[in-house]
This record gives C-alpha cells, structure tokens and sequence, in this order.
DNA sequence: GGTTCTTCTGTGACGTTGTCACCGTCAGCG
DNA sequence: CGCTGACGGTGACAACGTCACAGAAGAACC
C-alpha cells in the first residue's frame, strides 16, 4: 500500500483513521481527455494524482470553457468532492490532460477524516488556499493583461510542462484555456508569425523565439 | 464580553483557548472609507465585523480595482490574516464601506487557535469555501455575462443593501467595483436612462424601472 | 455675491477583443 | 479517388476599453 506517500498528513492519523482510509481508497486510471467530474451532481470523492495531469475548467451555459487551474503528480483535487463542503455553490469540470493514475478517497470517509483529524482538517485548509490563489492569480490575468500576453504566457508555460519547442495543441483548445474564442487565438498566432516568434502548422505551434515571447508575457 | 456571540464555534472552545482568545481580542471603529488592509505586509490579523460594511478588492498595477466580495454584520475577513497561511500568494486590499466596528484578533493567536481546535479548523474550512464560491462567480460574471446585465445587477443588489431607489454613488465608483472604465459606466448608464429604467443626477443614480432592470440581469 | 478649485459627468475617436458567417485546407478512410 | 470531419483563415461588425478633453455642479474661500 503506497497511499501514504501520496496523502501528506498519512503520518499524523491514528491506527483507525490508516485503516479506515486505506481501506476505502480505491485506484483508478483514466485515458487523457476522460471528464473525470462534471457540476455538483456526481461527487465522486477526493481525488490525488498519482501520474498524469488534470486540467480543472468552468463551463458557460453557451458550452465555453476556461481553465482554472491544472493538477499535476501528487495533488490533490478538492473540488471532485464539493459536495462535502456546504458553501460550495459553483460547478468545476474536471478532465485528464493526459493518461492518468488516481487515488479515489470516497466523499464521506474525506469528510469523517476531516471531521476527526486536525492535521487532515489544516491540510484542507493549505490546499484550498493554494487553489483560492490560483484562481485569483486568474482573475489577475483576465482583469489586467492583454491578450497578447496572456497567449504568450500560456505558450511558454505550455511548452516547458511538454519539453520540446513543438507543441502539439489546436487553436481550439488555446481558446478554451484562456476563455476566448478561436478567431481570436488565430489571429494572434499569425500575427506572432509574422513577428518571427512561432511557425505555425495543422495542430502545432513551434516557438522559435522563447526570448520575445518571454519578453511580451512580462 | 459579547465577542463569543459574533465567533461562532465559541461553544466548542475550551476554557483556555475562551481566556486566550478574549484577552487578545481587540475592538475597533474604523469610519466609512478607512482603508483596512492593504498587501500581504501588514498583516492586521482575522477581523470580525460586529457593525457596517467592508469591501474587499484587488488592484492593479495602474491603479484600477475590482471588488472581490462584500462583508457584513457577523463575516469575518480571512485575508486580513493572510500572512498566517503559506500558500496564499495574492494581494488583497479591505475597506469600510460604512461606518464599521470590528473585533480583530492577532494572526498569531487565531494561528495557535486553528493549530489547536478542530472546529476553529473546520470552521476556517468553510468560511474559505464560502469566499472561494464568491471568487468563482465573479469569474464567471466576468467571463460569460455582458456589462449590461452586470451593471444592471450591480445597481439592484446595491438598492436592496441601501434600502431606497435611489443610490448616492458616483459612475467612478461604480466602475472600480465592476472593474471596468467610468466612461463605460456613463455610457451604459445613460443608455439606461434613455429607455427609462434610471434616472441620473450628479452623484446619484435612481431606479425608476426595477422589474426591466431585473429583467436585464437574468 | 463672486471666484477658484475640485469632483463628477459627457463625448468623440480609436484600439482591442468577441461574434458571426462563411470558406479553404488538410488528413484519414471507405 | 472522393467524402467527411476537424482545423485554420478572414472580413465585417459589435462590445468594451482607452485617451483626450470639455463642460457642469458643488465646495470653499473670500
């Protein structure tokens, strides 16, 4: 059993509270693009990412989207498991960015730990910071940067996650990270090209001057 | 001593931390547009608003503003502790919107509190919650809703927190809580009083057509 | 009362981003 | 080969933000 390595506060818990969880969790693995949650409705239960990458997106009644945040190996996804929280009034979808291994900790044994565990009780609460601020850095972002920059930061974040310079990514789905449309994305694109920092292609962006993009982001 | 009437998990403290906490409480008036808080530097501690009203917003580094949430009688205000949680990266600023009291506690003993109680843990827990779902809908107030419709409900929300049809507000005002332009404001606004929903004055805007109002909002 | 100052509002021109309609191109597949 | 669906490109226009400036309403001071 190897759960304790990836739940933190797994040092701090009694005997019962090892064994309860240990005996509740469940493994699951998950192909990239699966929507793994989806509104309030299904709560499937805390979820921590063994392997992979989760992206975590709001939806818009017309079918937009915009990235909230992304998971990546060892974090946690509080939100899977909103149901727990009363106060929780909104509705995040969750999907895997690429094949992905999770722990599943079912709603209700989360919320007895919770309920029971100090530790566990301030753990939730440094997670849940950490996502509040990423959320804020987002509203940062929409309220203040251009597009230009947003795009050029997103690119440069995007290649760094991928390794190579060559990111294989459509317009489409840069417009649904960034809450814009694809004209807009495009648009950009050429116009990025036309300064000599990327090379466009049918579903690949290649950036071939990281220094000023680096430049514009900032 | 009221302070447990307005520290809602009072019943679940223990005498000392009840000794702890009502000897490092400290009571403050503070008049309308005091600025409270300002940046991750001075770290005031949790406030507990025990009359008025206080509004928290972000800045930009041009100086433009947008308000994040609202706090009344009863809330308390995490950020103002916010240097007692690692993982908070943002700057946030608070302040009085009406004459206010507060109760403050120092960061330092609501850390030692949260670090000893589970329901003080817990409680923290869903505050946070609660002002992570009024982050998520302004983002998506943000993104999906058109400046009409937010204006059109900013002012009708405003009316039913001051009472009367007529608000004392300025377009400047109005602007830096939707974080937009105040020629935004004035044009919409104007446009508004063109079809017969507000009618304009210097510092004052009446609601003459609340059901048309509400009507846009939806 | 006037004069000055500040705050608030109004407006036109223009830049950026979002929306719409529609078309061209490319890859895969029968 | 031709069809199909996904992807990218484009022009026109709408919505909102930005800038520059002007005028109007109060406040303050004499």
């Amino acid at each position: 059993m190897e759960l304790e390595e990836y739940f933190p506060v797994w040092k701090d818990l009694s005997e019962m509270q090892r064994s309860l969880l240990a005996g509740a969790a469940v493994r699951r693995f998950a192909p990239k693009g699966t929507l793994l949650h989806a509104g309030a409705a299904d709560c499937v239960g805390l979820m921590i990412v063994r392997s992979g990458q989760l992206r975590a997106f709001i939806l818009s009644d017309e079918g937009k989207e915009i990235t909230i945040y992304r998971l990546f190996e060892r974090d946690m996804c509080l939100f899977s498991a909103s149901c727990i929280m009363k106060n929780i009034q909104f509705d995040i979808a969750v999907e895997t960015e690429k094949d992905t291994e999770l722990w599943i900790i079912p709603s209700d044994v989360y919320k007895r730990l919770s309920d029971s565990s100090l530790a566990v009780a301030n753990y939730t609460n440094q997670l849940m910071a950490a996502r509040f601020s990423e959320v804020m850095w987002l509203v940062e972002q929409i309220m203040w940067k251009s597009f230009d920059k947003r795009l050029a930061e997103f690119l440069l974040t995007e290649s760094t996650l991928d390794g190579g310079n060559v990111l294989r990514i459509t317009h489409d789905k840069i417009a649904a990270h960034l809450g814009t449309a694809r004209e807009v994305v495009t648009r950009m694109l050429r116009y990025f090209q036309s300064e000599g920092m990327v090379a466009l292609s049918r579903g690949a962006v290649e950036l071939t001057d990281r220094d000023r993009l680096q430049a514009l982001a900032d």
